[in-house]
DNA sequence: CACATATGTTATATAATTCTAACATAAAGT
DNA sequence: ACTTTATGTTAGAATTATATAACATATGTG
């Protein structure tokens, strides 16, 4: 399981869902099932949002064992 | 497209593809195909090898434009 | 040479992510 | 009350990662 922490830092840069998924060219449905941790994403998508947010990943998501 | 010096790390670890495979719960053939950047690995993926491996995620990836 | 080990390749199947579209709800403003 | 905006949900299709198994090659070692 992936803990994640993307709504925190997305709201903290003032974005919606939908811009954070345009930055990232993804849905925004996307987005919301990542923000509820009902997928894992790709590592490239994870970077993309890591960018977009100016978090680190490590931050960003969290891996529970 | 994602570059990845998996290959390298592992091979200073001294680990075969097999045995890094083992330890991260995948075939070995992911693991090639992830040393020749035949597809992008899921973020619990990287996150299991570059804890595997004793190396930053971000050392291990690179995003490429 | 024969054998073992590590690596690479290919084809097909399964599982998960992501897309797409549609609808629902809640909050905020007019 | 109406409209807009942001967020959440659901279902099915499309795409991609990963599994599985089989075979190939290279290298080292007896």
């Amino acid at each position: 399981m992936i803990k994640t922490n993307i709504k925190k830092y997305r709201q903290m840069k003032g974005f919606t869902q939908q811009e954070l998924a345009n930055i990232v060219n993804v849905r925004r449905e996307t987005i919301v099932f990542l923000e509820k941790g009902k997928y894992n994403p790709s590592l490239k998508l994870a970077m993309l949002i890591a960018e977009a947010l100016n978090t680190p990943i490590e931050e960003l998501f969290k891996l529970e064992k």
